[in-house]
DNA sequence: CCGGGACTGGTACATTTGTACCAGTCGATC
DNA sequence: GATCGACTGGTACAAATGTACCAGTCCCGG
């Protein structure tokens, strides 16, 4: 396991979020990376495994980014939820937008490339599974039925804010998106 | 105004929703059309003139749908609201999902290209606003708040549709996530 | 010390790409 | 019927790309 690797693999997420999947050539990752061209092809067996690979990476991080605000003791009531949900969001949201870029590329391309499909099923197993655990105990009607609806408008919400960011979305709007939501689904 | 255009904006949609924006070459579109590789020079001053018009092209298309699921009168208790989203989901991801698959590659793009940003926010305002027309009357709390919560429910839930095809999933899971976010929302 | 595998850095090459160019055709207008 | 513009179909070419190849270097086990 060389670093090289890795600051390969780092500098592949750069080019993702910058300029797409289809973007991060061999030569434009290893000028980010600041490595010959040849460190790309002899750690990576091809394009689509280098990007593959460098998926798989994102999905680890946000998956320990989701498990970290998932951990127990989970919320015991709406508002601590809400805290939570908020926290996350701003999390997955953070890092300069790199990894939640290249996530939204993994799920449209997983729609497209089979061979990404079991990556985005571990990444909404997690995601779901996270939110789940969180509103467990949280006194809601139908908890399953929550963690999707939640996840969907963080999802969602998340998604406009990188194609029109707006200043203090998370904290602001996908806030009080959240409480109303909640409000119904809770008891 | 040739009809050859046409045809090659129609093929430049299939071809960014089965591969991606990036796949859409000239030669790729051009072989998907039928029509000569000058065809795609000479209609489109460039690539990127190309796919900007296609993508503005599925935009016309999905905001005369929101238009037309949205117009007056509006349903007048949660009931009526849930089948008129639920049609309206069920139309935007209808069309074998090429015009909703080239629709979040417009928002991921708008993200990174300026330029995409004005139709972007175009297609933002058409859909939170034909959503707000349905949920004025439906006795909801607070109609443009709710506006936004059904639009990421459904925003988020199409695009896991998207990535991971489930049977069902407007009529069933997407349905009971609305009926179960329009609760709370409702008075 | 030294042999060999892991890795680096450089280069080569066939293929694909965007785009320009050109010689023709067709249909309407004078 | 001549003319002109819109359009077609074909080809050309420089640039970028994926990937293979090769000669070196480093380091660890013997």
């Amino acid at each position: 396991m060389s670093d090289r690797r890795d600051v390969v693999l780092e500098a592949t997420l750069r080019v993702v979020a910058r300029s797409g999947v289809d973007a991060a050539t061999h030569r434009a990752v290893a000028a980010e990376a600041g490595v010959p061209l040849a460190s790309t092809t002899y750690h990576f067996t091809s394009k689509s495994d280098l990007v593959r690979q460098a998926l798989e990476l994102v999905i680890e991080r946000s998956t320990a980014i989701v498990a970290s605000h998932a951990a127990p003791p989970g919320p015991e009531d709406a508002d601590e939820l809400i805290e939570r949900l908020v926290a996350l969001a701003a999390a997955l949201a953070s890092d300069e937008r790199a990894p939640l870029t290249a996530q939204y590329e993994l799920l449209l391309e997983a729609g497209r490339r089979a061979e990404l499909r079991p990556l985005a099923e571990r990444w909404n197993e997690a995601y779901l599974g996270g939110l789940a655990a969180m509103t467990a105990r949280a006194q809601l009607r139908r908890p399953e039925l929550a963690a999707e609806v939640l996840s969907n408008v963080i999802e969602g919400g998340l998604l406009n804010q990188l194609a029109l960011p707006q200043a203090g979305f998370v904290e602001g709007s996908l806030r009080e998106q959240l409480q109303a939501a909640v409000e119904g689904l809770g008891g």
